[in-house]
DNA sequence: GCCAACGTTGGC
DNA sequence: GCCAACGTTGGC
């Protein structure tokens, strides 16, 4: 169907976690949250401009035992100043950040389910189809990272996801 | 607790 | 603009 206005293709990500820090049983409990605190500028680059609402989001522990996703998140709110830069009692506070020129940025996520059955690191590490994924590369720290709808698919059928996408 | 791999900071 | 020192992330 032809509209004004560009369709984006919806993407999939997948954000780190610190369970001790935001866990999934909060994120259950809160149904839904927006993801504060990111401070590393590729990281932010993703959520300011690429992030968008109706994405899929594997939410993963890192920090953890289990090392594992979780469970799946969908964007609800694309990027947005974030206002914890601003908070003098935040541990996210950045007072370089200009309100008129934001350094950070942050987007809403909502809980789509929790897997029934965690996902583990070492698991993922023994799938061949995974191989390329981010997470999994050498070096790799990037809290906000891409997913490809193939690593997506496989992630979600590994976790017994129900969701429908 | 260790440490590899980055990212940031700041002197020059 | 270079780069050494330092700080952080995050798996192991």
């Amino acid at each position: 169907m032809a509209r004004a206005g560009k369709t984006t293709k919806r993407r999939y990500w997948l954000f780190k976690s610190e369970p001790d820090v935001y866990g999934i049983d909060r994120f259950v409990a809160e149904g839904r949250t927006f993801w504060d605190g990111i401070r590393n500028y590729q990281a932010r680059n993703l959520l300011r401009d690429d992030v968008q609402v109706g994405d899929g989001v594997l939410f993963y522990h890192s920090n953890a035992k289990p090392l594992a996703v979780v469970g799946v998140a969908k964007v609800v709110r694309a990027g947005y100043p974030d206002h914890t830069a601003w908070e003098s009692d935040s541990k996210y506070h950045d007072p370089k950040s200009d309100p008129d020129d934001p350094t950070w940025f942050m987007v809403d996520i909502e809980c789509v389910e929790r897997f029934e059955r965690p996902v583990t690191r070492e698991e993922l590490m023994g799938e061949s189809d995974l191989s390329e994924m981010m997470l999994l590369q050498r070096g790799s720290r990037l809290s906000i990272q891409p997913v490809t709808a193939k690593e997506w698919r496989r992630v979600l059928k590994l976790g017994g996801s129900s969701a429908s996408w």
